[in-house]
DNA sequence: TTGTACGCGTTATCAC
DNA sequence: GTGATAACGCGTACAA
C-alpha cells in the first residue's frame, strides 16, 4: 500500500503499448505478436506487476465468488462440505466467501445482503433458518443443501435408500426388534425420509419396530443423558432378543456403543449398530461402527455443477430467469464394520 | 444481473442530489439534515438500492478481506480455528477469503497471490509449507498460528507451559514411569516444546521416562497400527508397573485408550492416560479423557486483534514498514476427566 | 450543507 | 494487430 500499484497504465507507458493491448495480453495473448508478448512480459517482471482482481470485477461483471452459508463447522459433516467445496477451486476456480450463521433469520439475511454486495454469482446454503421461498426472492442461482428446498435447486444424500440399507441388513443379520433412534425431526427435512424408511422397511417383512424420537439437548452431556435412558429402557424392554439399533448418526451410535461396552466389558452378541454419516467418531469407537457413508464429495461436485450451469445461464445477454428448482439426490454406501453381523 | 443495478446516479438522478450527498448519506449521514436523509432513505426504498462494495474498496482501498490459508479442514484442530475466526465477524466485520492447502508450496503460492489479487488486507496461516521468510517478504500483515514464525507475527499456544502441567499431573499421581508419544515434530515448530517440556519435568523430578517418536502414517488405520505396536511393546516392557501416558493429541490418546479397552475390558488402574487438544473425541471416548485444552477462542481473539493493529498501521498516509514480528503465547488449560487421578 | 471533477484498475466498443 | 475512449460504481479533494 505505501507504494501505489504497478498498472496498466504503467506498464503501457513502459513499453509504449496502450492499455488495450496489456489488457489483451491477458485475456486474448494470440491476438499479439509473440514478440510483444514477451516484451510485455519482461516489462511486468521489472515492474513487478500484481494483477488487481477487483477492478476486473467492477469492469466485467464477473466475480467468480460463490457465497457459502453453513450452520456451524463444529460438526464434521459441515467442515468436510467445506473443505469439499473449498477444494472444488482447483477445478472450478471460483472462490468462496463463508459465513458461519447459528443465530437466526435477521444475522442470515444480514450475511447474504452482505454476500451480494461483493457481487456473488451463486450461493450455496446448508444452514436452514431462512425458508426456500426467501431465498429464492434474491433472483440468484441458490443451491441447498440436505435442507428444505421446496422453490430452489438442492442435492441431497438420499435418505430414504440409507436407511432402507441400514434396516435391511439389521433384518438380514436377523435381529428380533428393530429401534431406530433420532431427534424429532421436521417432517419437512430431507432426512424424515430416514424415518419413514425405517417404518416402511420394518413393515414390509414384517419384524417387529419402535420409533425413538426423544432425542434433544444442546451439549454432548445433555445428549449422552437423553441416550442413556433409552439405552437403559431398551435393556429393561427387550432383555433376551436380539436388538438392531439405527441410530441418526455416527455421534448417537458412538455413545450408545460406548454405553453397551461399559456394562458388558464387551459388544454383546445380542446387539447390532448402525449409524449415519461416516464420521471420523464411527472409525475411532472402541468397535469401528457400521454406518451408512455419505458421499460428500459426490454431493459437492453434484452441487457445483448445478450452480456452475445456473450461473453460466445468467451471464448471458438474456439469461432466462431462473427456471424449475432441480432436485438430485445422491445415493450413500453401507459400511460394514464391527457393530454389525 | 438481468437489468442494471441502482447505483448513487440513479438515486441522485430521483432525489435531485448529487451523487456525492448519496455517498455521504452511507458514510457521513451527520452532514445530512434529518429531512434529506429520510428523503434518500425512501428513494433508496423504492428504487431497490444494493450496495455494490467491491467499487467501493476499488474506490477507497479498504477491502475488509482477511486471507486463510489452512492445511485441511479435517482435522478438527483446524476447522474449529476456521470456525472462530468466521464468527468473530460480528466483532471485527472483517471477510475471510478462506483456501485450504495441503499440496505444497507451488500451490500455496499460487493462492497467495490469488488472495493478493483480491487486496486483502491481512494474511492468517495456518500451514506449514511456507517459511516464514518467505511469508514477510509479501509485505503485508501476516500471523501465523501454531508454526514456524522466526520473521511474522504469531500466536501460540504455550506448549510448554500445556506440556508441563500433563507431565506433572502424571507424577503427583505417583506414575511409576512416564511416556510421551509423538510424531517425530519439527524442532522448529511450536509443538518441540511439548517434548522439550516433558523430559525436562521429569528429569527435573527424576522420574523415570520414555519418549517414543515413532508415530507416523497417513491414514487413521496406519496410525492405528503404530499405535498398537507401541501400546504392546509398553506392555510388555512394563507390566507391573503404573504407566503414565502423555500423547501428542486426542485421537492418539483415543487410540491407546481404546486398545487398553479392548484388552482388559475396563480401565486398569496401572494407567494414566492425558491427550492434548480437547478435541470431541476426548469427551466422546468409551471414558473421557484427561487432556491439554487449547483456547482456541483465545488464540483467534489475539491472532485477530494482533492483525486488525497492524492493518490499522498500513492504512494511514505514513504507515511503518511493519516492525519487528510479535509473538505471542496462549495458556493452555488441563481439562481433568476420567483417565487420570 | 451540497456539488464538480476526477481517480481507483480493468474491460468493452468501436475504430483504424 | 493496435489504440482511443467510455464505461463499471463509489470515494474524495476542492470548491461553492
Amino acid at each position: 500500500m505505501s507504494k501505489k500499484q504497478v498498472t496498466f497504465a504503467d506498464i503501457a507507458e513502459y513499453t509504449n503499448f496502450s492499455k488495450t493491448t496489456i489488457s489483451r495480453y491477458f485475456n486474448h495473448p494470440d491476438s499479439l505478436t509473440v514478440e510483444n508478448q514477451e516484451k510485455i512480459s519482461q516489462a511486468l517482471d521489472t515492474l513487478g506487476y500484481k494483477k488487481n482482481k477487483l477492478a476486473k470485477v467492477l469492469a466485467n461483471g464477473k466475480s467468480e465468488f460463490i457465497g457459502i452459508i453453513v450452520p456451524n463447522l463444529y460438526l464434521h459433516y459441515y467442515s468436510e462440505m467445506l473443505t469439499q467445496f473449498l477444494s472444488s477451486y482447483s477445478d472450478y476456480h471460483y472462490k468462496f466467501l463463508v459465513f458461519a450463521s447459528e443465530h437466526g433469520a435477521e444475522e442470515e439475511q444480514q450475511y447474504i445482503e452482505e454476500l451480494l454486495s461483493y457481487q456473488i454469482e451463486g450461493l450455496i446454503v446448508l444452514s436452514h433458518t431462512l425458508p426456500s421461498e426467501k431465498l429464492a426472492s434474491y433472483q440468484i442461482p441458490v443451491i441447498a443443501i440436505e435442507r428444505e428446498a421446496k422453490y430452489i435447486s438442492s442435492v441431497n444424500t438420499d435418505n430414504y435408500m440409507g436407511a432402507l440399507q441400514a434396516t435391511s441388513l439389521l433384518i438380514r443379520d436377523k435381529c428380533d426388534i428393530l429401534i431406530h433412534i433420532n431427534v424429532n425431526v421436521n417432517k419437512s427435512a430431507p432426512a424424515y425420509d430416514r424415518i419413514r424408511a425405517f417404518q416402511a422397511t420394518c413393515e414390509e417383512y414384517h419384524v417387529p419396530y419402535d420409533i425413538d424420537l426423544s432425542v434433544e439437548g444442546d451439549s454432548y452431556h445433555e445428549i449422552l443423558n437423553v441416550i442413556r435412558e433409552i439405552f437403559n429402557k431398551i435393556e429393561a424392554k427387550y432383555p433376551n432378543q436380539k436388538k438392531g439399533i439405527f441410530l441418526a448418526n455416527d455421534t448417537y451410535a458412538n455413545m450408545f456403543l460406548n454405553l453397551i461396552f461399559q456394562k458388558y466389558g464387551t459388544f454383546p452378541s445380542t446387539y447390532e449398530i448402525v449409524g449415519f454419516d461416516n464420521s471420523p467418531i464411527a472409525s475411532e469407537a472402541i468397535l469401528p461402527i457400521t454406518t451408512i457413508g455419505q458421499q460428500i464429495d459426490v454431493i459437492v461436485k453434484t452441487a457445483m455443477d448445478l450452480l456452475v450451469q445456473q450461473m453460466e445461464e445468467q451471464k448471458k445477454r438474456v439469461p432466462k430467469p431462473l427456471g424449475e428448482p432441480v432436485h438430485k439426490q445422491i445415493a450413500p454406501v453401507l459400511i460394514r464394520r464391527n457393530t454389525t453381523k
